[in-house]
DNA sequence: GTCTATAATTTGATAGAC
DNA sequence: GTCTATCAAATTATAGAC
């Protein structure tokens, strides 16, 4: 489930257990021995495997990071034809952030905590980084052949994340505000899949014949 | 600047201290000896003015909450034509998010770790719950009257929230990801309070006449 | 490798002088 | 009201047996 490069079973069954709960407490909230309890082993063992809470940590993160965007590039990265790609990426995103919404909470709340050294030491590291020149190629081409308007990569991007990520993060409070059931959330996701990128899709296209 | 119905002047340097060092480091991160040096006084005041550390984190949030839910109702409950209102929604939540962006980095935080009782002791206080039916009977109207489309409110106000807010909260790795400067960010920040209504707008709006 | 026991440190909270 | 000094509890980390 959760990526692990661990060698030994023990090591592998920490680092699901300090992933579940740095995910749902945060790296401040988390205590060693939650993390000892979720493994089902003590907290001596913890700090055999990694040395400290901090570097317990910091694996984690640099694994829940690369999850959430190794999937992105995938699709970022591919060959599909642009409006195909656009409905790929809002409809992983949604699901992905539905199955996991701690991820991206995690990685918002802990960047904007620590920006400078978190984002220069863990994310750029090796493929985490989303790398969406190919996007921008495509786009520039759209917008030459005249199939689309001019528009930047950056605010389409902004626009299937925001609109795809946001309602799920903010679901606890989307569900009082609206008072919505969890089914009822779960409905307007599901639609959102095609009504966001039917959206998004329609504000790019050129209009006129 | 920070909402304080703070008596003395001590009591209400507390709280602007404290209001800072939770949006930045959370509830757990933060320390009461951080706080204490943050208003320039010594942790004992802090106990005499609040019983404890949970006494003040829950004022702080609740005020946290007030000051950021309290302009959305302002707009909300306004009796502005639909297509204006949601100009000045989004007008309003980039420049409050921009201003300040650990408001709904905290909020959403702080809400997914403790949703049960945050949720039902906190904002079902007084007034901070937005009241959206407004909302509802005028998009209700305007279907009937042909001028829009058939659209949920849910819909409406998630598609607002996330195209304003969430690019400001990811901030940091929307930067990192597509090498923005401050200067680049902030200009495409300030171009959206007219893309995203326009897109929204026209996303909603009858196209054939 | 895994455990128990314990050290070392941090931190929320209080006592008591001024 | 404000401070210094200190306690008590929680928590990270280590020592050492098996």
């Amino acid at each position: 489930m959760v990526n692990t490069s661990a060698t030994s079973e023990t090591e592998a069954r920490i680092l699901e257990a300090a992933t579940r709960i740095f995910r749902a407490k945060g790296r401040d909230g988390a205590k060693m021995q939650d993390i000892a309890d979720e493994a089902g082993i003590n907290k001596a063992l913890l700090h055999y495997y990694f040395r400290s809470k901090d570097k317990l940590f910091e694996q984690v993160f640099r694994d829940s990071s690369a999850i959430f965007f190794s999937r992105l590039n995938e699709i970022l990265q591919s060959d599909l034809e642009l409006f195909t790609k656009i409905r790929r990426l809002c409809d992983a995103y949604i699901t992905m952030t539905m199955e996991n919404p701690f991820i991206p909470i995690f990685i918002i709340g802990e960047v904007n905590r620590n920006a400078e050294s978190f984002i220069t030491n863990i994310f750029s590291g090796n493929g985490i980084k989303p790398e969406f020149k190919s996007l921008e190629k495509q786009i520039a081409e759209e917008i030459r052949s005249g199939r689309i308007r001019p528009v930047r990569a950056e605010e389409l991007l902004m626009n299937i994340l925001g609109l795809c990520i946001f309602p799920i993060i903010a679901k606890p409070m989307m569900q009082h505000n609206m008072s919505l059931s969890d089914k009822e959330f779960n409905r307007i996701m599901d639609d959102r899949k095609k009504t966001i990128p039917a959206m998004i899709i329609d504000s790019i296209k050129k209009k006129n014949t």
